[in-house]
DNA sequence: TATACATATACTCATAAGTGCATATGAGAA
DNA sequence: TTCTCATATGCACTTATGAGTATATGTATA
């Protein structure tokens, strides 16, 4: 049943739930991850480690990039999603969310000049 | 999204997702999920406060009993418990509580009295 | 090898959450 | 109205968690 209760509770913050739902759309860096959803990089690392830690998340670099995708093996954690797929309009956080991925590339290879600009 | 992870919060204490699972399956009352669960009543009752903060379930007095239901409406919650139900077996704990709710008339007019006979 | 840059981790702080126990509340029965 | 009993709440304590900042790590490139 821990199994079970710490997926929910990797689920209850919203950060974590953000980068889920990204990540069940496709594969994205660290950086993109960070400029998608406008928080900084350590708290993003963090979600993603927390995730990496129930083996939700696979992670493999590619040149300088470290790219993250959902691993499509764990029923609950598919069902879950699934369910608040299907019910995005209920929650426009996530909705803007996956519309501002296609701005992706932008961040890409200007990962950190985002916060120095402000 | 907060009412989204605010369920997750709920679901992620083994208590509070026991006690979702025996309400998923009947109607049960303060004393029965004690007995059936062999939990402190104090936080048996915290657990059911918690879930009707959030909604999730309905309470009515009988008599001397307040009996608890779980509200249908939600889909995210109807969703995750049915995807549970599907996969019990991995949940021994769980099944076992099930299992145990066979007993629950046994508990009913002797909540206390259990502790006592320690 | 030295540097730059993407990512991960460490640290501190404030706050939230869970536990166990004692006690309050409030409805029903006597 | 008084007593009993089912249920709810309050309190003190401990532990867990999140935010923010600084810094470490490690790979790629010059």
């Amino acid at each position: 049943m821990d199994q079970l209760t710490n997926i929910f509770k990797v689920l209850s913050d919203g950060t974590r739930l953000r980068v889920v739902t990204l990540l069940y759309m496709e594969e994205l860096c660290v950086c993109e991850l960070v400029g998608v959803l406008d928080v900084p990089q350590p708290k993003i690392s963090k979600s993603l480690s927390k995730l990496r830690d129930l083996n939700l998340v696979q992670d493999e670099r590619k040149e300088k990039f470290v790219f993250y995708r959902l691993k499509r093996d764990n029923e609950i954690l598919n069902g879950i999603i699934e369910g608040i797929m299907k019910n995005t309009h209920e929650y426009p956080q996530l909705q803007e969310d996956i519309g501002r991925l296609s701005e992706k590339e932008k961040y890409l290879d200007q990962c950190n000049p985002l916060s120095i600009l402000e």
